[in-house]
DNA sequence: ACATGTGAAAAAATTCACAGCA
DNA sequence: TGCTGTGAATTTTTTCACATGT
């Protein structure tokens, strides 16, 4: 059981650094617009200039992964979208538990830029009576007691929690015990969890007061 | 005009790297929860324990600021939360615009956890009629023609965009032009803005590709 | 000419380890 | 004894610069 509180921690993943696995989402979302565009291909610079890095760094994160590039050329978008969607999983469609049925929650099951790279959220969950068994954005509602159940019945890999902070502990035992994967947090609060099991921590708090100090703080970039 | 795709970049602020910036927001969380607790003093080992850091960590960051700590006794909870409220800047009141209405826009409305660390929404603005002159959540809702006349004469300081991607550029400058001095985008597209002006990505569907990505190649940690 | 991939160099972040203070 | 603050050592990440391929 080891607490992790997301995002923040540099943590690697078979020796790739969590930063260089942010940028390759970052790389896929600017390909995939660019290839929507009808874009062919794109050079490490154009790449790195669309995201504020530069182009070595482009091409050592790729680099992490294999050679994706044609000298002389760049990179054909077609080709390396997917090949960042195999490195990434995206290329295997994902089921999700949501649990916490509050105005995040709903949010989240509204949100249509999950379903487009490949994530579906498969069940969701809460404790309020009034909210089990209906049916919100096309996705069930169970009661929390079934969690477990569920989640081993449709073999959901992933969850998301967006329960009040005082709760979010007891339902990340109860994913992992239904088996689950990997858990996205919404919840403002630290989470352990054993060390089989990944962890992101998303805290819209955090996210502002990134920004207070930027703004508080500015005398250099901003 | 600089592309910044958010707090993925570890783009420094006045020399101190946008890193620690996070830790010191999770440094706060913590101590908050213990400060409720009734736990006055914490050592720099049992306070970076329960977040999966190193001692030495914890120590290193706060030394950016300045000495906090109390040798033979560790950090007094609310002297050490007192100052990282003040290093971050939200010992004061931000007055925060949320542009778009949508699911999560209504989510953000609602969330307590800002309030809590001192932002307020003061205004909120969507460009679909229906919506416009309602009350969501205690927050007037406003005609998306009306928003630099509003932030100026409420004298708003940060903006979150809650838009479809492809307003969100449009979005964001009009909130520089309103004289907006942050930003937290929610919407899942890189969007570019005058250096002086900081920026906050938040990419829903990334976190999720994180944990994919997580679980795939997991044979290290997890 | 243009752009990749990659060793080598540089810079930055983290960890070590200990002097000094309560 | 317990714990901070901090130089020094280490490790990690980024940038440079160029040989190689088209």
């Amino acid at each position: 059981m080891v607490p992790s509180p997301g995002k923040s921690v540099s943590s690697t993943q078979n020796g790739v650094p969590r930063a260089v696995v942010t940028r390759l989402s970052l790389y896929l979302r600017e390909l995939q617009q660019l290839h929507q565009r009808g874009i062919e291909t794109v050079s490490s610079g154009q790449l790195g200039k669309l995201l504020g890095f530069t182009d070595a760094q482009v091409r050592k994160d790729l680099a992490h992964f294999g050679q994706f590039g044609h000298p002389g050329i760049g990179y054909r978008c077609a080709e390396l979208i997917d090949a960042v969607r195999r490195i990434l999983g995206t290329d295997r469609n994902w089921s999700v538990a949501l649990v916490g049925i509050g105005n995040l929650g709903r949010a989240l099951l509204g949100y249509r830029g999950f379903q487009r790279q490949g994530f579906r959220i498969a069940a969701a969950f809460d404790a309020q009576l009034e909210k089990i068994g209906k049916s919100i954005e096309g996705v069930e509602v169970f009661s929390a007691e079934r969690l477990e159940e569920i989640v081993r019945h449709r073999d959901i890999q992933l969850g998301m929690i967006a329960v009040p902070a005082p709760q979010a502990q007891q339902v990340a035992d109860r994913l992992v015990a239904a088996g689950i994967q990997g858990i996205v947090n919404f919840a403002p609060v630290t989470i352990s969890l054993p060390e089989q099991v990944s962890l992101v921590g998303v805290d819209l708090a955090i996210e502002l007061e990134q920004i207070s100090f930027a703004v508080v703080n500015r005398n250099g970039n901003g």
